[in-house]
DNA sequence: TTTTATTATTGTATTATTAACATTTATTTT
DNA sequence: AAAATAAATGTTAATAATACAATAATAAAA
């Protein structure tokens, strides 16, 4: 950047923080993860998970580190959302923070840590109201999710590696808040030519049994080259 | 935010940048404005205008006042865009930049203000390569607007006033970097009921002169409360 | 063994949207 | 009066999106 003040140690420092909206699904509902907040201020209001960005990392860096932190995964998928900065916005200190939002398999991560952070899954529309600007994040990241998962195959994030077309289209209502029909549903999806039906079924929601699908990352790129697009 | 470590204190603190890729239109090519950096490090080569977020204030307010102070203009659109953080990205400095994107008429900045900057503008696609990450913050810019300009009616901005038909489709034609059909054009922009057509004519353009149009964001206000949403 | 209950699977007809396409009009200049 | 220039304008075909309901497979119950 350049700058009418041309001296870097003129500037003002600030503490960047990380805020990370985790994203789950439970065959039902989407969720968030929240934790209960341990010290002041604002302690046992809940709260998004964080941690201060370090002098030595990358903003992705961070997140990573506070995501796997909480979960225990490794490779989770996420996203930088938007840079919060209104002065006030943590009574203790000048912090920005940048929020990112992640989406796990809900029944990947570990329990024992959620537990031991006094975390817990919230259905969107059941979580609590947050601290500071937390609720603003949680809206900024339903919308961009919304924005995201009908045009790029990020919902599999969200899912087993196997599910039945059921679950992608429960999971796609929640997301996107709207029923779907059942027949157009399915034809766009197949449409798309991104899933591999399996021989196996999952028999533990009906008599019938429902045939299982994978997502197959390699066609969609393919795809992708050939400028076919994913779109829901 | 919830850290392990709750004690603020012992956190780093960065410097925080505000760079801006400001967007115009002079009815042929879209433009970016650049300076000419006059310190070190990187003196002499061109960048995105920028400066240095202040404790007192959010980065909305930081980009106005960068903006502002390039190019006398108050009130101009302008959307933050991602919050680039490699460790290295400026050798001189740990420092973390915002970036936004600004659309601007290319007629209404103050042309002094520009030359005392050494600032000029630059076709996008003649545009020389920047220093840092800039040109990494140009490229996610055009993308943005180029998905916003479809969904939103953002692209006025760039706009006198008063324009015609033409002008409005040389517009997009050079955000979308494709070519569109002037009937299909014309007769969808027609069909979102967001322009007023007035009785004057341009006449530099043609022996026939072609009709004035302006926005009308009453008309678009109302059509997002019914809605009905804006698509090109 | 037959019936019942439950969810999975499948296709077509209609409507709406997008895309392709060429001629006429108004005006000034020669 | 003719030529030159850009503006204005509609229709048809193709594609995509939507609305909609009957049949199939199976396990449990009778």
């Amino acid at each position: 950047m350049t700058d009418v003040l041309n001296n870097y140690n003129s500037e003002d420092k600030v503490l960047l923080a990380v805020d990370c909206i985790i994203f789950g699904f439970d065959q039902e509902d989407l969720k968030i993860l929240l934790v209960k907040r341990d010290f002041e201020p604002e302690k046992g209001k809940w709260s998004l998970i964080g941690g201060f960005l370090k002098r030595t990392e990358t903003l992705d860096d961070a997140a990573n580190r506070i995501l796997h932190h909480l979960t225990g995964i490794d490779k989770i998928y996420m996203e930088q959302l938007y840079n919060f900065s209104k002065v006030d916005r943590d009574p203790a200190e000048r912090t920005l923070s940048v929020a990112y939002y992640a989406l796990i398999n809900i029944e990947d991560h570990d329990k024992d840590l959620i537990e031991q952070y006094s975390a817990k899954w919230f259905s969107i529309d059941k979580a609590p109201s947050l601290i500071f600007d937390h609720d603003a994040m949680v809206n900024k990241a339903i919308l961009r999710l919304r924005r995201r998962a009908i045009s790029k195959p990020i919902g599999f994030e969200l899912l087993p590696e196997k599910f039945t077309m059921r679950q992608l289209q429960k999971l796609y209502e929640s997301i996107l808040n709207e029923k779907l029909d059942k027949r157009n549903f399915i034809n766009k999806v197949n449409g798309l030519d991104v899933l591999v039906k399996l021989e196996e079924k999952d028999m533990s929601s009906s008599r019938k049994g429902s045939f299982l699908y994978q997502f197959d990352k390699e066609k969609y790129d393919r795809n992708v080259e050939d400028g076919i697009t994913f779109k829901i």
